[in-house]
RNA sequence: GCCGACGUAGCUCAGCCGGUAGAGCAGCCGCCUCGUAAGCGGCAGGUCGUGGGUUCGAGUCCCACCGUCGGCUCCA
């Protein structure tokens, strides 16, 4: 993203922000002379500002540069906007010597219009602003942290220093701000997947496999089971296909001409066979489709998988469950006409919303991802295919009459998608569901159908993810319950509790009548305190726990607990076929 | 991969200015039989991420590497 392009917002908040950009820019140019400075708009919920320094700064030196901040805040140097002829610019900040605002100044400003630039105390900044009248206006503000970033966001370039920072109206809302922070770490996929056993990483494995535990297995096969029943009714058909291929599959898919930096080393036989984990499922439903001759009849032929993906991820990129080496992606792969493409389209993204829609996804926004128009050479097939497939998803969004962003280089190799975008519980933006629309690899493949009129034509193929990968929809899953998976996927669904060993011979029965129901049920028969277990039944987050004693084995009842903490007394008939109603409900 | 921060028991963390490691929880053993948010006692558990270096002496200081977290790049 160039900073310079940062839409001018009118919004109160984002001007404090941008103004605090500039706040630190001045800090840190007073701090350290012979600073040079790229660029620093507002973000959300705050902002950066990078810098070429003339010595390494860590987070160590953040309080220094907060001090000169707040020291200019009392100093209340004014934000003055100084508009100046082309020329009298460039020789500014030739000056200055500050060779990113030239490279700026150059792109962004003709020659025949006056500059806006802004200063504020000693620090002189080519922007369009607008800016608070003062540093005084800016009160609760805080550096966070420092990060490294690419000049022009190219890894090729130069790696500027970049200091993040928040800012806020008042000192309560940046507390209510840093508060949040706090929340959302409780949240945290990692920390709660290990609180809770649902996964574990191991670098004994390689680095971003994930070890699936009990639990999280539960919960990924109850999910892998419901998605497979759906795609079944809806006319997929599921295939296994395996996770190795000789490296020519995907030279002819176009994968290790365009897509090796993500893909692991090939691995050579004694023979000289050479055997590639796969990096998408693609190729193998393409193997799949070309088994038999296939008519007209058969399309859309919808092969499915939740086949794993293995990618060469750089380490840095490695995040937890959402961001691995090797995932499960509830794909597949759909061969159609050109007449049915839209159809299916639509059917995709239907699908992919009945999904979010059960498992309570509320906030999520669609992404028209498309080519980048500078770096084409990532891309293969023609301009008018790009242009076709891009039409049909955007016929298919415009159906719906669903709301869309633009995602420019964000597009497949072979295809433009859509995407549905989510947020973790930090709010960061990733790729849950996906669809995507392929005129390429047919072609690369050779792939036919025969028509109607016996001629041999080429299908399209739609590739999607309905689900997405299982390891980051259970990530996301786990920040977005908090770790409270609905009943039906709860990896223990009820804990019975009984109150002294005297109760044990109902407690079993209690267990066993559920356990009949497949209720995945749990009887805490250790020589520990009701309140005690409980207690770590609620850490755990189990939907129900039982309290069984004299009175509920005399009556035949069951004490149930929710983990709202509400409390009833239930004949056991009537709470197992509630519980069993709310499991099929997928509640 | 790059920038920054951090790696002490299974987990969460103490450990001062260098003087050869400590707590809570979890685990194991025993006691307690108890009505809805954590009963009591005991035991065991650590090559202080790894490898070098400085020093009479390193968990503490220095260097390299590995890993984790945040950001960049990339991405399901």
């Amino acid at each position: 993203m160039a900073e310079y392009d940062t839409e001018v917002s009118d919004d109160p908040l984002f001007i404090l922000r941008h103004s605090a950009a500039h706040l630190l820019a001045a800090a840190v140019t007073e701090l350290y002379p012979g600073t040079r400075y790229a660029g620093g708009p507002p973000v959300e919920n705050g902002f950066y500002y990078d810098f070429d320094l003339p010595r390494p700064v860590g987070e160590d030196d953040l309080p220094a540069i907060e001090a000169r901040m707040a020291e200019i805040v009392r100093r209340g140097d004014p934000f003055e906007q100084v508009l100046l002829p082309h020329a009298e610019a460039r020789r500014r900040f030739q000056e200055l010597d500050q060779p990113y605002k030239l490279y700026w100044l150059e792109q962004k400003a003709s020659d025949d219009e006056l500059v806006s630039c802004y200063r504020t105390g000693s620090f002189f900044d080519l922007c369009r602003g607008p800016h608070v009248a003062s540093a005084a206006e800016i009160r609760a503000f805080k550096l966070m942290r420092v990060a490294g970033a690419y000049w022009l966001g190219d890894e090729r370039n130069r790696q500027l220093t970049r200091i993040y920072g928040t800012a806020w109206f008042t000192r309560e809302e940046l507390d209510d701000y840093l508060h949040a922070l706090a929340e959302a770490e409780k949240r945290d996929h990692k920390r709660l997947g290990r609180e809770l056993k649902i996964f574990a990483l191991d670098e004994r494995t390689g680095l971003g496999n994930v070890i699936w535990l009990p639990n999280g297995a539960t919960i990924r096969r109850e999910l892998e089971r419901w998605i497979v029943d759906e795609e079944l009714a809806r006319g997929y058909q599921h295939v296994v296909t395996p996770a190795v291929a000789r490296l020519d599959l995907y030279r002819q898919s176009g994968h290790w001409e365009r897509y090796r930096e993500s893909m692991y080393p090939p691995m050579r036989t004694e023979r000289g066979e050479e055997l590639e984990l796969r990096p998408m499922n693609c190729p193998h439903h393409i193997l799949v489709y070309q088994q038999e001759i296939r008519s007209y009849r058969d399309l859309p032929l919808r092969i499915a998988e939740i086949g794993t993906n293995y990618r060469w991820e750089k380490s840095g990129e490695l995040m937890g469950m959402i961001r691995v080496r090797s995932f499960a992606l509830n794909d597949a792969h759909i061969f159609c006409t050109p007449e049915q493409l839209h159809e299916e389209i639509v059917g995709v993204i239907e699908l992919a919303r009945y999904f979010m829609e059960t498992l309570g996804v509320t906030e999520y926004r669609y992404r028209l991802s498309v080519r980048d128009p500078e770096r084409m050479g990532k891309y293969v097939g023609s301009d008018e295919e790009w242009a076709n497939a891009e039409a049909a998803l955007v016929g298919a969004l415009e159906a719906l009459g669903v709301e869309y962003e633009l995602g420019r280089g964000e597009a497949a190799f072979y295809g433009p998608k859509i995407d549905f975008q989510v947020r973790d519980a930090q709010r960061r933006e990733f790729t849950n569901s996906t669809v995507q629309v392929d005129f390429q690899m047919p072609e690369r493949f050779g792939l036919e159908y025969v028509a109607g009129d016996g001629s041999r034509r080429r299908p399209v193929m739609v590739h999607r993810g309905a689900f997405g990968a299982m390891e980051r929809m259970i990530a996301y899953l786990i920040e977005l319950y908090a770790g409270a998976f609905p009943t039906w996927l709860s990896p223990v669904q009820v804990v019975v509790v009984p109150i002294t060993d005297a109760n044990l011979p109902y407690a079993h029965t209690v267990t066993e009548r559920l356990r009949g129901h497949r209720v995945r049920v749990e009887l805490d028969d250790r020589p520990e305190r009701m309140g005690r277990k409980v207690a770590e039944a609620r850490d755990r987050r189990v939907p129900y726990v039982l309290v069984v004693g004299a009175r509920e084995a005399e009556a035949g009842t069951v004490s149930v607990r929710d983990r709202a903490g509400e409390q009833t007394t239930e004949r056991l008939e009537d709470f197992c076929a509630r519980l069993l109603a709310e499991i099929a409900r997928r509640r």
